[in-house]
DNA sequence: TTTATATATTGACATATGTCTATGTATGTT
DNA sequence: AACATACATAGACATATGTCAATATATAAA
């Protein structure tokens, strides 16, 4: 996974309620209709939230019907936080200028 | 750590800049002429991005005569990425409306 | 004390973002 | 066919963001 994908992820997880609806999802797949019972936001507002979290490849939909279900994409989710535990590990305890 | 952290982490880390300067970060401490040199942004705008890094708590500055040497906050950095560990691990199962 | 160096702050500006209302598009129901 | 339901798209708007030039501040050097 690129810096640049790994940049737009975490532009994403940085609304706090993509943030949350994230978190939601990570309890398995839910519908636009359930995710929208948990927030004081309008429907085309989630939906925006929903579009964004799906371009940067964490969420995916399944259309069924009328409804749209989303859940996490775990592989993606995965390698983005190897992304930062590589950058742990990466310690190679360089100096500063002076 | 709160979400609201979380998120103003991810929101900080949302800039490819800033996401290049953890990384940078990640090897050790860097003192801010040594970040200036990588990138093609003006020195303003490299302390900007610094304040951003440092309010949200992922970083650490320390003054040394005309000097600022920032590092990482390897315990932050930790509990940030354990945060989304724990969501990994929550997969209830539950199901979608319909 | 004057000058140079490293960084921070201010103010301006163009663009991005989060939100809404209104409307469009499917799909299902009567 | 007409209507209802679930979601997406378009357009508008206020606020946030990334950037820079200009300036301020603090420290070191002459």
């Amino acid at each position: 996974m690129n810096s640049n994908t790994i940049a737009l992820i975490c532009r994403a997880l940085g609304d706090p309620n993509r943030l949350q609806i994230i978190q939601m999802l990570s309890g398995g797949e839910k519908c636009a209709c359930k995710l929208l019972e948990k927030f004081e936001i309008s429907q085309p507002t989630l939906s925006h939230h929903m579009k964004i979290l799906c371009d940067c490849t964490l969420v995916t939909t399944r259309k069924e019907g009328k409804w749209s279900h989303y859940s996490l994409d775990y592989a993606v989710f995965f390698e983005f936080l190897s992304f930062f535990k590589d950058c742990l590990e990466e310690k190679e305890g360089e100096t500063s200028c002076h």
